[in-house]
DNA sequence: TAAATACTTGACCAATTTAGTCTAGAATAC
DNA sequence: GTATTCTAGACTAAATTGGTCAAGTATTTA
């Protein structure tokens, strides 16, 4: 099954809820009761997307996690390479890797071309973007690489 | 880590051998010796791509498996579909699932658009268009959806 | 400066998933 | 009727994943 993992997808969630209001400052305990996810598993990955530097972190009291820069400039795709590496569909995609059959494998470009897509796509989509339902609701105002697929699909 | 399963990738990997040459019959053990793949691992596969129709197969003596359409007909997508379910990003938008937070989360419909842009490039390639490099290296040819993917990056 | 708060790091474990094996059975050709 | 080939399901070993636990570091406040 294609899908994000768990913690890509509590990634997402986390960073939403910190987009509501980008200029407070939210500590993990904060975020755990809103979100009833384990203290412990939060931490983890709010201290990736630190290093990351997609988030900034305040220790002590009064401290906690704040967006580093507006909720429009961050992607989900961004976020997703932070906590589970980059998009790779099949192994001859992934980074530093050395498939033997890539020279004489028809398919090899072909999974490029398509892993390039899936990419984009998580790239063009913003932590403002899935925070507003009328991206979806409202067709002028949806991204434009996305409709694009949606309007093929009919 | 976003990809497909191993299963999957050997169940494509084997239709782009099989649509090599779609009016002759392939065995299991042939197969086997072809992409070095366990003879039962293979066996599960087309089976299950026999079930779904996309392959027709012959018991007995000199009995194997074939495409039960051309090659052009038959996507990426869907035997993706097969092998390992239906593609879903998240949990939100797996079929028959019944997230109590849908009505609220303000993510929901925009998973929902996501994902559907990905099946939508899954299923816009063939198993004829895999089987061609030529999909990739001339632009002229290249799929026109995932062209548009390809143009936007630039 | 001591205590409370909160982020950081890494070792560890349990549950799940995945790929692959093994065994037995059913259909067909010769 | 025997060899060949597909069908089906139980089982297992390995890998991955999500989550826990424990010890440490940084900062604020009284």
């Amino acid at each position: 099954m294609i899908k994000v993992s768990r913690m890509a997808d509590y990634a997402i969630l986390l960073m939403c809820k910190m987009a509501n209001n980008s200029d407070s400052i939210y500590s993990a305990h904060e975020l755990s009761i809103a979100t009833l996810l384990p203290i412990t598993t939060i931490s983890k990955i709010l201290t990736k997307l630190t290093k990351a530097e997609i988030l900034n972190s305040v220790r002590g009291v009064s401290g906690g996690y704040k967006l580093s820069r507006p909720a429009k400039d961050i992607s989900v795709g961004s976020i997703i390479d932070v906590i589970e590496g980059k998009v790779a569909l099949t192994f001859c995609v992934e980074e530093n890797n050395n498939c033997d059959l890539a020279s004489m494998c028809p398919s090899y470009n072909n999974w490029h071309i398509i892993n390039d897509a899936i990419r984009s796509a998580l790239n063009s989509i913003s932590i403002a973007d899935m925070n507003n339902p009328i991206f979806y609701t409202n067709k002028n105002k949806m991204n434009p690489i996305l409709s694009k697929f949606i309007n093929m699909e009919n």
